[in-house]
DNA sequence: AACACGTGGAT
DNA sequence: TATCCAAGTGT
């Protein structure tokens, strides 16, 4: 240890990782200074569990149509869902509609900068609330999504990870390490998350160009492999792929689908009632008395 | 805690 | 072609 310093340089060294997203770090609209905690929050859900490359001209799109909460609330749940696109996931359009409702509501139509107001949203879970509250906030709170779990993994722990939603025992450790400055911890957090999306990938990290590759103890044990994953639903005649064709056919017919029709997307009959009535019990489309089906009003 | 929940690009 | 997986959340 150094005499000077009292604390051993960590891993995740603050001056790397803010030198690397400085140089680096992509342009993206929600890290514009003119992007406002609302298209923040559009960005978070978005983004969750769909590539930023899909994410962006949607997200431009939201923006233009919906410029504030208040906006998208005013509109019924539908037009989120078709506007939501093939994003993929489309509950999240639902839950978001929801979170511009209360925050019409219950925040005078301001976005809240508290992590328990924010997890307090339809929508917003650990992580979602504390990326607005970093990002849009400045806020101190650890944002700990998929690429910073496996850097913290790999890079701190050695380890190579599965990929499974973060607990709080990462996001303590990322609060351990995050600067004391509130508004450099926040960009702190965006630069391993970036570190973890562009260098640190899941399939084929690129150690050669990491600036943490030094000190990495994943690299320095020989880059060893992780455990088996579980195994994954199979896609074809999945409940999943069923309910995609059916939303897809509701978002496309502004009149509203016939029940009927929507029966015939599945090969399975009774498959394709189950899936119906777990759209309508999810409120992704509702169903008139005529057994006319349609998105949300 | 384990599952369900969409989509499309990469390998 | 099959599998992986990408800024997770709710149950």
């Amino acid at each position: 240890m150094p005499a000077a310093a009292g604390a051993p340089t960590p891993v995740l060294d603050p001056e790397l990782l803010l030198d690397f997203f400085a140089r680096h770090g992509r342009d993206l609209p929600w890290r514009h200074p003119s992007a406002g905690p609302w298209a923040v929050l559009v960005s978070e859900f978005m983004l969750q569990q769909t590539p930023v490359r899909r994410v962006l001209p949607v997200h431009q799109e939201w923006l233009a149509r919906w410029p504030t909460p208040a906006d998208l609330a005013a509109e019924p749940a539908g037009e989120a869902v078709r506007a939501w696109g093939r994003l993929g996931y489309p509950r999240r359009a639902l839950r978001l509609h929801a979170a511009a409702t209360a925050i019409a509501r219950d925040h005078g139509g301001r976005v809240p900068s508290t992590v328990p107001e924010l997890l307090a949203l339809p929508g917003v879970g650990e992580y979602t609330a504390r990326a607005v509250a970093a990002f849009a906030f400045g806020a101190r709170e650890p944002v700990v999504d998929t690429n910073v779990r496996r850097v913290l993994d790999r890079a701190v722990r050695g380890v190579d990870s599965i990929r499974e939603p973060a607990v709080a025992a990462d996001r303590r450790d990322l609060a351990a390490l995050l600067p004391v400055e509130p508004a450099r911890a926040a960009r702190f957090s965006a630069a391993v998350m970036e570190l973890g999306a562009l260098v640190c990938t899941a399939a084929a990290p690129a150690c050669d160009r990491c600036p943490l590759v030094a000190r990495c103890r994943w690299y320095r044990a020989g880059r060893p492999a992780g455990t088996a994953r579980r195994p994954v639903q199979t896609w074809h005649g999945s409940d999943r792929q069923l309910r995609g064709r059916m939303v897809a056919a509701l978002r496309a017919e502004r009149a509203g689908v016939a029940a009927a029709e929507l029966l015939l997307l599945g090969d399975d009959r009774d498959q394709a009632r189950r899936c119906l009535a777990a759209l309508i019990a999810d409120g992704l489309a509702e169903q008139d008395p005529d057994g006319r089906v349609d998105l949300p009003r």
